[in-house]
DNA sequence: CGGGCCGATACCCGCCGGGTATCGGCGGCG
DNA sequence: CGCCGCCGATACCCGGCGGGTATCGGCCCG
């Protein structure tokens, strides 16, 4: 199955088994070999390449599920193996004093675990909980693709438009979504990169992390949305002007739906008190979130 | 680690072995050596037989999954390849006249493509979905467990107790959780088989089907909560109370959330416009679900 | 104290998965 | 129009892994 990814994604034989570190032949022996097993045509052989049939297709994204279980199971038995501590991922960059404060909560509690933070690319949280790498996540909805996991509320947040300070807009007490698109509509697209990694080609400006977002934001060059509580680790140069009729941010802390280990129901249970007596002392309303929902 | 699955289940190598098809020192090699891959104890060995360790049981539950993935991959393949029929399953002796109607609804639609039902044992179809025999289920919350599936909700239907016609309550309007609590209370409770087909010991009679329990509830041997649409595939000597108090049975159509192939797509668009109009033609409302949720 | 159960070890074999060398076919370019 | 180069398939060889049988060591129970 790793195979049959590998000559998937790169539609190419060679490439392919060069990525596995094998040579061609014994590639090319796999695959047939798994279309006889599974009879029928994966791949559609051209000169100058290859070509997906639909049943491969379909065995492509039913393959990456199965690999990344699979990843998942090494990572998570390992990690349980060595007493290693609990594994959260956020996004980098995007780590305001709520999470801060969660984990002090946490770990003022009597029989919490100890809990490691691991910052990743954007939009790679979901990936982390889903091969093993992390155990439980910080996300952002409505941003992340939630399938397969379950996850808890932490906190609703407006959203704020990001502009250099001395943008006209930079002093306004909020602005609109159609202001916000005309003007983005102004600028050119910053290109971020795709799951695989690579910035696609394209006439805006390439970004890897919220440092050069960050950067181009405070020179004029683009501007962004982001969720109230990024004011925390934004540079000094850079305006957060509330968005008035943006869709609100959830934050939510999430996990693998298919089991939970001791250690992250028990950090999850802090999380929903840790939510809800926030929520109180700010609203002092009665919470009306903090359950776990399966998503 | 199919091979640790079964000795984790069998908790005895030699069981493991036989059920594996092979014989017990290779087996005991490979989890060795899967132990020493891991770094790490999986198994206490006794002389008695074999228990899990805290990393066993992490690996159990993560294989389990791995497993299930890998068996989805080749069975959906399988199917895409042989262009057939989408597997739609439903619980046994659960298929009432709104699935009917909603197989209609899309076999009338222009691009559908067939499907075919498949029953289940209960409270297996979560299982259906997860290791690739079906593609898409008919699920009942809270009863179901949701974790790592999507789902479209389709109707709400209140519960009702189901009674041999016979009994003093059969005759009543409504009566509370409370009483149905007292009255089941007097009862032996029925004996389902578990997760592993296998039923469990006790006092009450062993059921292993809708037709036995039915059997049992006309005898008054025991009574049963259902959501109301039952009536429908009631026998003629059972009477179904409405519970009042209850909570009400929403009927799910659910989808595995790692990826949904385009057939999958097309029913569930069906499914929503169906629950919609029949939902908006029962109460005239304007209809406040119908959007696919993600769990 | 002895027998039987259970997992581990020793040892052998066949085949699957990897390697190199080479072929066949198609596109593109001179 | 024909040749060259790219790409996947085939042929053939080898080593190691996964399977088998026979047997051992330890523990519980009678």
């Amino acid at each position: 199955m790793q195979y049959f990814v590998a000559v998937a994604e790169e539609r190419h034989f060679g490439r392919a088994a060069a990525r596995l570190g094998i040579s061609q032949p014994p590639l090319s022996r796999a695959i047939r070999l798994l279309e006889r097993r599974l009879g029928t045509e994966l791949l559609e052989r051209t000169s100058r390449g290859v070509r997906l049939t639909t049943s491969g297709e379909v065995l492509l994204r039913e393959s990456r599920a199965a690999l990344d279980a699979v990843a998942a199971a090494e990572r998570r038995t390992r990690r349980a193996a060595g007493a290693e501590p609990l594994v959260l991922v956020v996004k980098a960059g995007a780590t305001g004093r709520a999470i801060a404060a969660l984990l002090d909560a946490h770990a003022s509690e009597p029989e919490a675990g100890p809990v490691r933070l691991e910052p990743c690319g954007v939009g790679e949280q979901v990936r982390w909980l889903h091969d093993g790498r992390a155990d439980v996540a910080i996300l952002h909805l409505p941003h992340d693709e939630m399938a397969g996991l379950e996850f808890v509320e932490l906190s609703h947040e407006p959203q704020v438009a990001l502009l250099a300070d001395w943008h006209d807009h930079a002093t306004r007490d909020a602005i609109t979504v159609a202001e916000f698109d005309a003007l983005r509509a102004t600028l050119p697209e910053p290109r971020w990169p795709g799951a695989d990694g690579v910035v696609p080609d394209g006439p805006g400006p390439a970004v890897r992390d919220h440092g050069q977002l960050q950067a181009l934001v405070a020179l004029g060059q683009t501007t962004w949305l982001a969720p109230a509580s990024c004011r925390d680790v934004l540079r000094a140069d850079i305006a957060a002007v509330p968005v008035r009729d943006a869709p609100p941010i959830t934050t939510v802390l999430a996990w693998p739906a298919h089991g939970t280990s001791d250690a992250v129901a028990h950090l999850v249970a802090t999380a929903m008190r840790h939510a809800r007596t926030t929520r109180d002392a700010a609203r002092g309303e009665a919470a009306d979130t903090g359950s776990a929902r399966t998503s």
